[in-house]
DNA sequence: ATGGTGGAAAGTCCA
């Protein structure tokens, strides 16, 4: 089973370029980010026509808004945090089983800049979201995966002397994301590849791509028991070379 | 250089 994580910028703009990625990668599940679209809007039909009938989604006007696109049944499907806690208006959440397998996919807050509401909105959001993985059992079978905006470390940063202590980089963030990886996940990319700075995203401006001005913000988590089943992870960045492309491109996984 | 480009949506907000 590929499983697969990609920031659209846009669902309605990138629906071409999903099913293009979808048919070629052989991707069975992918977690979407940045819909950018009302529920009304999804386009469910499009996507069971070209095979990826078992979908969930939770949008919201203009920003954010997640999705799961399946070729396989969905269980258990939650969206949002559902803890009982205040609603969060910004739809950033979204989960399923699949195949045994419990598929979490998160847009993570952006942050803006250090020391502002945006960035404290992220650090709460992160608390929050620690909580809704202590609810699990790191023994099963679970596989986190998103636009976390954290870049992990310094190689997953085309600059890291230009990006210290800013957003994507900050010490608080990087302690928030290291406190959920240690409650029993492995970094399915970095486990892979000890020492390799590759990038999943670049700045629309100033050349970025062509610059590979990157840094590496959409990960996949797995749980040990899927660990040991990860035969492979793939960063596509052929896909940000594509006539209008998103600024992320999909990270993937095979799971025997 | 607090810029730049792209997207939603119709003047700015967000990344």
């Amino acid at each position: 089973m590929r499983v697969a994580t990609w920031n659209v910028n846009s669902l309605r703009v990138r629906l071409p370029q999903l099913i293009r990625w979808l048919n070629e990668s052989q991707t069975d599940v992918v977690c979407l980010q940045e819909i950018k679209m009302v529920d009304k809007q999804f386009p469910a039909k499009e996507l069971a026509d070209a095979g990826w009938p078992h979908l969930a989604w939770m949008g919201q006007p203009t920003y954010n808004g997640v999705a799961i696109v399946s070729r396989f049944p969905l269980e258990n499907v939650q969206k949002g945090f559902e803890d009982g806690e205040e609603v969060d208006a910004q739809k950033r959440v979204i989960a399923a089983t699949v195949h045994g397998v419990r598929i979490i996919g998160t847009y993570v807050p952006n942050g803006h800049r250090v020391g502002s509401d945006k960035f404290a909105y992220k650090l709460r959001w992160l608390d929050r979201f620690k909580r809704l993985i202590d609810r699990l059992d790191p023994k099963t079978d679970v596989l986190w995966c998103g636009d976390m905006n954290i870049a992990p470390d310094d190689v997953d940063v085309w600059d890291p002397f230009e990006w210290e202590g800013k957003v994507l980089c900050h010490p608080e963030e990087r302690r928030r994301l290291q406190s959920i990886v240690d409650w029993g996940f492995v970094e399915s990319f970095r486990e892979r590849n000890p020492f390799a700075s590759q990038f999943s995203w670049w700045d629309y401006r100033a050349m970025g791509f062509q610059r590979n001005h990157g840094v590496r913000i959409d990960h996949v988590y797995l749980t040990d028991s899927l660990n040991k089943r990860c035969s492979n992870v793939a960063i596509w960045r052929d896909v940000r070379g594509w006539e209008q492309p998103s600024d992320h491109v999909p990270v993937s996984v095979d799971l025997d």
